[in-house]
DNA sequence: CACTAATTGACAGTTACTCTCAATCGGTGT
DNA sequence: ACACCGATTGAGAGTAACTGTCAATTAGTG
């Protein structure tokens, strides 16, 4: 038996961590190279150097690989640590903020090019949408809990699901320019988007 | 060859609705009895009493027997003819309301049935969610075209977002008391919603 | 150096979906 | 009636994403 929570990550634990990343990072290359339909999970389990068996053990889904909502978990985390006064759009503003200058340089460029891949994949969107609504569920907590209101609160749902509508609008831009990577910054997109909203989305 | 417009559809046309017609409702039946996924394109096929190939050949994938978007096509052809003196909020209102009244009973209670699948079926759930994506894009558009602006305006693909948002979180209550088949019509939620956002989401 | 539990690989099976090709059926002109 | 053409269909083979099982290996423990 182990003692009971892990202080060091010990050998096993790091294979597991290892044999996650590399899954991963050939898969992100494979999808560059050869586009994500076009790219078997046998491919990518063979470039990994493991059995296709222990690819869905690592990622249940051929879309989880690409599916990695670490910015969203970094954000509400963040967002109960804003100060009370700050209203709720205001302080997911803040959070959001926290959450993208947190991430390293490396984070940053998978982060896009997942981002990429999500927009052109239809499959991809599909299930990141799914990401967004329980977004919502976990923003209208997160602000009930904030405003001692609660969770189900009609007004607090609502509010959230503006929140994360306008994020939708903001991050989707896949309508004409969709190849040519917008040169501004997903988060000023996001940051702006949110702004906005503050500011009662005036026309 | 056709004149050019069928004024009569047409006995082919005719038996093309039909068989369409038969395959979503035997496919309904199907998964109202087994579950969703229990229920294979094969036994749909059989049930209907057409090939699987035939299958394919009227819906995509076994998806897109659930995820069928009369209404929100109604709700934007309807958004069109609002007065112009309406927001895009009021009017988008005004226009979901014209195209619920506008569905029969039997499309309404179809419309309940598929709209329950889709918040249980994940795989369903993520479709959805695309296709509130779509949706923003399509108001946006409209709402461009109404206030004389760039359809990709940031401020107006923002009030778009936030609609969708509002009512992604008005029709999504699979948090609790999502088998207690919520006495208040979907509609009435979707109404009340665009109100709290016309009425700049006061908390 | 055993012993145990976790991790893995090989393999067989299911199902959604694609493609091709021949047969059939509806609509039109003679 | 009859022949013709294009649309619709069914059959069947093939692909790839999963799922489940079972034996072999490997990390951690006494």
């Amino acid at each position: 038996m182990k003692s009971e929570a892990d202080q060091q990550p010990g050998l096993r634990e790091r294979k597991k961590a290892r044999t996650r990343a590399s899954i991963r990072e050939h898969a992100l290359r494979l999808f560059r190279e050869q586009g994500y339909d076009a790219t078997t999970v046998d491919q990518i389990a063979e470039a990994a150097d493991v059995s296709p068996s222990t690819f869905f053990r690592y990622y249940p889904t051929k879309e989880d690989v690409v599916l990695q909502d670490d910015v969203d978990v970094l954000a509400i985390g963040s967002f109960h640590s804003q100060p009370a006064e700050l209203s709720i759009v205001a302080a997911f503003r803040a959070a959001a903020k926290d959450a993208f200058t947190s991430l390293s340089d490396a984070d940053l460029a998978t982060f896009q090019e997942t981002s990429s891949l999500i927009f052109t994949v239809p499959e991809l969107r599909a299930r990141a949408m799914d990401e967004y609504s329980r977004t919502i569920n976990v923003i209208a907590e997160a602000a009930a809990r904030r405003s001692g209101r609660d969770p189900n609160d009609f007004a607090v749902r609502n509010v959230a699901g503006a929140i994360v509508g306008v994020i939708m609008a903001a991050t989707m831009p896949w309508t004409d320019w969709v190849e040519k990577s917008q040169p501004t910054h997903m988060f000023d997109r996001i940051d702006a988007a949110l702004a906005h909203l503050e500011a009662g989305l005036p026309l």
